[in-house]
DNA sequence: CCACTTTACTGAAGCGCTTCAGACAAATCA
DNA sequence: TGATTTGTCTGAAGCGCTTCAGTAAAGTGG
């Protein structure tokens, strides 16, 4: 693939050329560079001198090799797309670097892209490694973890060669449906989506929880089934067919947004005749002409969380943890109080004696 | 830093070890492990097996060291929260992966941040590099781009040590008049942004001689200037005050979404009393509930472009090249036929003035 | 003044790999 | 048959760095 090339192909100055331009020896100069003691005064001048002169930077794989680490960790995420990841990797990012920690990352698009991820990590002599929502199976993220320290986070991995960090899922859907009720809904729906790679169906068991804990068994129905702006125009429908729903909680934000339009087509508001509630708190929730209600994960924690999670094992701990983060609701115009319609009344009474509890099928 | 560990210090197999175990030289292993000819169809098979039963990976720092090169390029980015970048790296990634090389990714949010992630692609030896909207001085990117073979996209750098990728500006600007204008609109005012890290004013530049072109120079107003929604509301506050404009023009997203609150606000929707274009096509942009038209760069292509600069580079080339890519123009429903007030004399009569597509309230 | 520590410095080994120059036997050619 | 090529395999050098074991000179204490 290389053909014959003119480039710059100006040999690179090595630590032995900075030597000889100052006159002493490669150890001193390797000594100085990295600010260790050892060199005069003056020798250290001359020597940081030659450096700059020549342009030395230090070749890393040499250095790499010869300490036989890295310095660096891996970050390894699936989808750049995701506002999510972004602020994990800032926490993370900032607190290693901190430590003295380089840090770098790579994207594993699918499943082939995702393991050529890893063992460049592994490759690399990656000190450390984060793995945002890893999708491979989780024997390989085992044999991994073996090798490099590694965190895995949002995928509830079982394994004990790693670090663990999830968000309390059922808690959050617990909060969402607590918000709701606290606002005088009852009849609060929820929408899912299939299930959530690794995540289980921990948002839909959390939401069949609250509504039970608060009295509200008649009151549950789940729709939709799955991820896209589609999914949840049908679940909708399904919904209201049958019983118009005063609240619904969604499995995520797009599926709320959904909603939201679905409703709006079908001559309804938000939250006028519809609070809603989403999940993950992304940047389409906070956008201000859509003001989704949303649960929110501490994700520039979680990402400090796992900076601090893998500094603890290059100091040494060697047992696994895990970590389950809280999520917190985050408030705005898509819920509010709910205004009894004439037909209904108060608190109490049911209506309709349809509370279905149906899956729906993938 | 690092205390006593008991963690599985289980040195990492080698070359040797693997050698070893099939009974071969070290050579071969190398030799057969890259593929490459030189082993017997059984030998083969023993040393597969004996590097697999050790969990053997290549230390990527030797073999860096011994190759002079890493086959690997590094991207930087300065803000994973834009997704643009996400669609930039997918293009490039995708293309890079086809001719074996592995593509890291490093975050610089800040100079600091930046410059280190510069040394260490350098230090990596990485065979090339693509800077996104770097903001470390020229100078800077010069030496850089004299050690590795470098694309930077979105900053129009004048040395010739490196290939520039950037949007015309100029021309997005244009399609935007263009498009007002062709929808009837005439009184088409600017909303600023402070100038653009690198960026210059191509874009209010663009305005002006479109709507020169147009004859519209009467019609020519600059507000806001800045990037913020404050700064838009006040832009809009300034040109509402003084006489409405039917359409604006704004220097990006963030601003033409601040523009359309602030309008809201004062009681006019968007696009009945006033149509709005944005730039850059953000996903806020393409958010359902915002449906905002705007200015499109074609970034997979960009990517992709930048994959075969590098490629081109590795295969020889010695001369640096600039590539202006031209915009598209994205129609969503901030833009409308201007239907012309009573007061105006257009071309058609007036029919409602209060053509209002409904918001929903905060 | 001698034994000692400290300061300033050097040479060589070795990290794990690639690569080059062979070596040896078997196969092929003349 | 001997000369040459081919297929299979090996040993050693070296990539640029860190680190360990020294060395020589200067300073210190009693």
């Amino acid at each position: 693939m290389k053909r014959f090339s003119t480039i710059p192909l100006v040999r690179r100055p090595t630590l032995d050329d900075v030597a000889d331009r100052a006159g002493v020896s490669r150890t001193l100069v390797s000594l100085t560079l990295r600010e260790l003691a050892g060199a005069s005064e003056e020798t250290k001048r001359t020597i940081l001198q030659a450096a700059s002169d020549l342009g030395y930077v230090p070749d890393a794989a040499a250095r790499n090799l010869a300490r036989k680490s890295s310095l660096s960790i891996g970050v390894m995420l699936n989808d750049m797309h995701n506002i999510f990841f972004a602020d994990v990797v800032g926490g993370l990012q900032a607190r290693m670097l901190e430590s003295g920690f380089h840090v770098l990352m790579g994207v594993g698009d699918g499943l082939r892209l995702e393991r050529s991820v890893l063992e460049t990590f592994h490759g690399y002599r990656m000190e450390g490694a984060v793995l945002i929502g890893p999708e491979v199976r989780e024997r390989e993220i085992e044999v991994f973890g073996r090798a490099v320290a590694t965190v895995v986070i949002g995928r509830p991995v079982r394994t004990d060669s790693v670090d663990v960090i999830v968000g309390d899922d059922r808690k959050g859907a617990i909060l969402a449906v607590q918000h709701l009720y606290d606002l005088g809904h009852r009849d609060i729906a929820h929408l899912d989506g299939a299930s959530i790679p690794g995540g289980g169906n921990a948002r839909r068991r959390g939401y069949v929880d609250a509504m039970r804990r608060l009295g509200l068994e008649r009151f549950v129905r789940i729709a939709g089934g799955g991820f896209t702006l589609g999914h949840a125009a049908d679940g909708i429908d399904d919904l209201v067919r049958k019983r118009r729903p005063t609240a619904v909680f969604a499995v995520n934000d797009l599926v709320a947004l959904g909603a939201m339009e679905r409703l709006s087509e079908l001559g309804l508001s938000t939250p006028g005749d519809v609070s809603i509630v989403g999940y993950d708190n992304t940047s389409i929730a906070a956008q201000r002409r859509v003001g989704l209600t949303s649960i929110d994960q501490p994700r520039v924690q979680i990402g400090e969380l796992a900076a601090s999670l893998l500094l603890e094992r290059f100091a040494g701990r060697t047992d696994s943890s895990r970590h389950v983060l809280a999520p917190k609701l985050v408030e705005r115009e898509s819920t509010a109080t709910l205004i009894p319609s004439p037909k209904r009344r108060g608190k109490t009474s049911p209506t309709s004696p349809i509370p279905t509890p149906q899956e729906t099928p993938p």
